[in-house]
RNA sequence: GGGUCGGUAGCUCAGCGGUAGAGCAGCGGCCUUUUAAGCCGUUGGUCCAGGGUUCAAAUCCCUGCCGACCCA
């Protein structure tokens, strides 16, 4: 970039300063002996525990006088004159320090004058508590660890400009605190799911995602070009293909988180590339995997939340809807509709049904001409019921002709035995009896391929035809499941880079 | 794809036909425990881009770009 302003032109000439003075501002490495927030909390404890009347018991924490090494950003200067304070950051938090730099000598008063806000530097000093009462560190040494060029983004409103905060993040994780706890905490879920899966006994593993085929689900792909095999490949829409290839090669349990890529539209709950986490278990069915999304949820809640009462608020913080994961509720899908669209909706003709979704329901935006009967009724439940199932529900029977791909109930042939785990208004999470029988597979996929041959994965059904044990499976989004664990009502607020235009 | 709103100083925003503004940040002073420090002074602008209307456009009109939200 070319663009510069008197800010910018200030902190070169500053780094011009430090270099005439021997200093190099962008030093190869640096070891600190402990952290920021860290070294601030231990202080307070100690200092908690040092006012308290006696009997104090053992001492906790980290008393005043002990020496540390810490390393950070600098995010605010206070200047008293002969005293100054500056905040320190790193990844744990702040702490304040304390520096009178003609104390220090004067070569380091004039270092110091050419350190500018959002410049890495690296201290040593003792800890000490201000009249204030605030953590601090008296700084005895200091060093420019890595000058910044820029200026930061203010610190009292922080960054709010939407696009700047989505194409440059790093400037939103530095001006924004509740940002990046909003991904320290997603890195949380990723490792709690893992770690559930690995505790049960699951497989974790990695499959292409440059695929021949893109199959697993129905989506729009992304084309690419292998130059040394002279073929055409899609970017994977779904990963379920080669997790039911390892079922069939024995790995009995198996998961896998990554990425999936769809072209298709853009909004606030969908991103162009987006994590997915499916998982099989072999005799496993559609029950047995709803006890896996209520258990792995209910861990990852408590584990990373620490509750199972999610709030969510609004931009004045106040509690605008709380999601209760500790009741799951279990309905058929016929029940729900018959609870927005009446008792006798599925008693009356397929005629009257439609009548009432197009000018009792006001769906007729949503309902095309060429719609068949269970289409409607689709309509209505995406429309009418998906979006008010706030707290966690499960959605079964499904009818058949929706779910063409899954097997079909024992007890009703006219549903499959599949699940719609529904939170916060939206599916987290689809889970099925998966298909093992190899013919009805293959005549599913051909009806789906609508007689387009070469979208057929050949490879997939010979791997089913060799066996496929029973087994159920799931899905689910993590984007989703992490917009609803931390209160996040856009997917861009849980991706670090979402896909934005690039500019011109 | 359609609708609504927005784009002005590093950040957050006001101004909505008549000299480009504020707060914070920055810069220069004062202050030896401050913390949104304070006080005094001060620098800083392709008002998203391009066209049009007008004596005069950040402001009105048109087109485009980018973003947010809603709808499809």
């Amino acid at each position: 970039m070319e663009d510069t302003n008197s800010l910018i032109e200030q902190r070169r000439q500053n780094l011009a300063g430090l270099n005439a003075r021997g200093v190099n501002p962008f030093m190869n490495s640096f070891r600190p002996d402990a952290q920021c927030g860290t070294v601030r909390a231990e202080l307070a404890r100690w200092a908690e525990w040092n006012k308290s009347p006696e009997p104090k018991g053992d001492p906790v924490g980290l008393p005043e006088g002990t020496r540390v090494r810490l390393a950070g950003r600098i995010t605010a200067h206070r200047d008293m004159g002969k005293s100054q304070f500056l905040d320190l950051r790193d990844v744990s938090g702040r702490i304040q320090l304390w520096i009178q730099p003609k104390v220090l000598g004067d070569d380091a008063a004039e270092i110091f004058k050419l350190l500018d806000l959002a410049d890495f530097i690296g201290i040593e000093g003792t800890l000490f508590i201000t009249r204030m009462g605030e953590p601090s560190v008296k700084v005895e040494s200091f060093t420019p660890l890595g000058k910044s060029l820029r200026p930061p983004p203010g610190k009292w409103h922080g960054l709010e400009d939407t696009e700047t905060r989505y194409r440059q993040r790093y400037l939103d994780l530095i001006a924004n605190e509740p940002v990046k706890e909003v991904f320290l905490k997603r890195s949380l879920i990723l490792k709690e799911i893992r770690s559930f899966f690995h505790q049960r006994g699951y497989i974790e593993v990695e499959t292409p995602m440059m695929q021949a085929i893109p199959g697993g689900a129905a989506a729009q792909p992304f084309k690419t070009f292998h130059n040394a095999l002279g073929c055409e490949f899609y970017m994977r829409i779904a990963l379920e293909l080669y997790l039911k290839r390892l079922l069939v090669g024995g790995v009995d349990k198996v998961f896998e988180i990554g990425r999936n890529f769809r072209n298709e539209g853009l909004s606030r709950r969908h991103n162009p590339e987006f994590t997915m986490l499916e998982a099989y278990e072999a005799y496993g069915d559609y029950a047995t995997m709803m006890e896996t999304v209520e258990s792995l949820i209910r861990h990852v809640a408590l584990s990373v939340v620490g509750t199972l009462q999610i709030e969510h608020r609004n931009a004045d913080g106040d509690v605008f809807k709380t999601i209760d994961l500790s009741h799951w509720r279990r309905a058929s899908y016929k029940d729900l509709v018959r609870e927005k669209a009446g008792a006798d909706w599925f008693a009356v003709s397929p005629e009257e049904r439609r009548r009432r979704a197009v000018e009792d329901l006001k769906l007729a935006g949503d309902i095309a001409e060429g719609y068949e009967d269970f289409e409607v009724t689709g309509a209505v439940f995406e429309k009418l019921v998906e979006p008010t199932l706030i707290q966690p529900t499960f959605v079964t029977h499904l009818p058949k002709q929706l779910v063409p791909l899954a097997k079909i109930s024992a007890e009703d042939p006219t549903t499959v035995e599949v699940f719609e785990c529904c939170i916060n208004g939206q599916e987290i999470s689809p889970g099925y009896t998966e298909q093992n029988d190899p013919i009805a597979q293959r005549e599913a996929l051909e009806h789906q391929a609508g007689g387009e041959q070469q979208k057929l994965d050949e490879d997939f059904l010979v791997s089913l035809e060799h066996g496929m044990p029973p087994a159920g499976g799931i899905g689910i989004g993590i984007d989703r499941l992490c917009m609803m664990l931390l209160g996040q009502e856009s997917i861009r607020d849980v991706i670090l880079f979402p896909q934005l235009k690039p500019k011109a």
